[in-house]
DNA sequence: GTCTATAGCTTGATAGAC
DNA sequence: GTCTATCAAGCTATAGAC
């Protein structure tokens, strides 16, 4: 492979949206071109990865000339790299909030941090997203569900967004079962960390093998069943022989 | 896109491997062509995907010419899956049988399965291959990690090899907990299945996010917490209110 | 900012000699 | 079975008019 691992430092060479007159201002957005081709790039990345998508398609997805996402992202990466760095901190400053207002609460009423009210704050906002963002919020998770089952791509762009609020889960975590080991903790977000990766990408496995007993777009469910599974098993690895 | 969802329904349309003669029966095989060149693209496509892999490159580093590719396989597509076919029955052969095995043994002991007996049967098989297999069922493993993320491919590949071995896990669980409902069952299983193809990948992200306390390839603690992990979650999951 | 036109290269696949 | 030679198509990226 020619191509290297993705480090996201600089979203493009391009040069960014600096003069642009504020038309709507943060209401009606009347969909801007570089938005335009964000998510048709966003859209077609979720499905069929970096390679498997060629400017010309996104090109004509957005209804612009292919030069133009030359003119607004450099490069093929460096569409890619702004699609994935344009929802980061969106997603992860929701989930930061979230999980410091679930142990403010439980600090202000005087009860105990629990496994299963951190989960939550960590998952929710990611499935409120998915469910309610619209249509580019979906895709997003599908991308960031595939970059992370990826050797190359995953290891450096989920470290430097998705950390943080990691580390933040494990810390009020261990808050909830103190006799935690750090080694334990870790090994536990790893599983519940599949879980909701797989779960980001609503591939539909799950309804085929259940017989449409299960649908994998009912978030509900999803978050549900996930907070009572990997709390359980938090509780479980933790615990004190 | 013009490509189409896999199918697998034909390795290839090549000529396979009719008229072979049978050099090294079973023992020291000398490298057929083919195996190499399906070793070659297993390391790539795993690396990579479908799409950022070129058969120049699986020619260049199977060490043959990028004709002999079609030969044997026909099209780029039936190369992929054929590499995806070769170890599927294999693979999910020894997960039935270390199913089996487990049931029958504590049947003859007089003892009750556990989930966790349950799903160490299911799970260790794979581990232990990806372990002591050699590299092409490293590179194999981390193929189906990504393939099973993949919403377009993962549907139609999975459910055709993986899905008998997951109903043979839900059934045998079922016996595990009684009063568990179907649809308990599958959330469950949809939990431990991410946290599972998440660590095929071996993607080293928990080393780098754990600082090294953890290592992705530490298939013993992988095996171990996974274990507990999941044996509580379904546990939890299932558990009548 | 948006377009046309095109350079320069790589791709998957095949035909045919040996 | 294996190789050489090659095709037609598609690709990313850029130059330059408007």
């Amino acid at each position: 492979m020619s191509e290297t691992v993705v480090t996201l430092k600089t979203a493009a060479k391009a040069p960014a949206r600096r003069g642009r007159p504020p038309k709507a201002a943060a209401a009606e957005r009347p969909a801007e071109t570089s938005e335009l081709i964000l998510d048709a790039a966003e859209d077609l990345f979720s499905k069929h990865g970096f390679y498997g998508v060629t400017i010309r398609e996104v090109a004509r997805e957005a209804g612009v000339d292919t030069a133009l996402l030359h003119y607004y992202f450099g490069t093929k990466r460096g569409l890619f790299d702004a699609v994935f760095l344009r929802r980061a901190e969106v997603m992860n400053g929701d989930r930061m909030r979230a999980m410091n207002a679930y142990a403010a609460a439980a600090v202000a009423a005087g009860e105990p941090l629990t496994p299963e009210g951190v989960i939550e704050a960590f998952v929710k906002p990611v499935f409120e997203l998915s469910a309610k963002g619209g249509p580019g919020w979906k895709h997003y998770c599908a991308l960031v569900s595939q970059t992370n089952a990826n050797p190359l791509w995953g290891g450096e762009a989920m470290t430097r967004y998705f950390d943080p609020v990691v580390y933040r889960l494990i810390e009020l975590v261990r808050q909830a079962l103190p006799e935690a080991e750090p080694a334990d903790l870790f090994w536990a977000y790893h599983n519940l960390s599949g879980a909701l990766t797989l779960s980001m990408g609503e591939t539909g496995r799950l309804d085929r093998l259940s017989g449409g007993l299960c649908r994998s777009g009912d978030l509900d469910s999803v978050l549900s069943y996930m907070v009572r599974f990997a709390g359980a098993g938090f509780r479980a690895v933790c615990a004190k022989p």
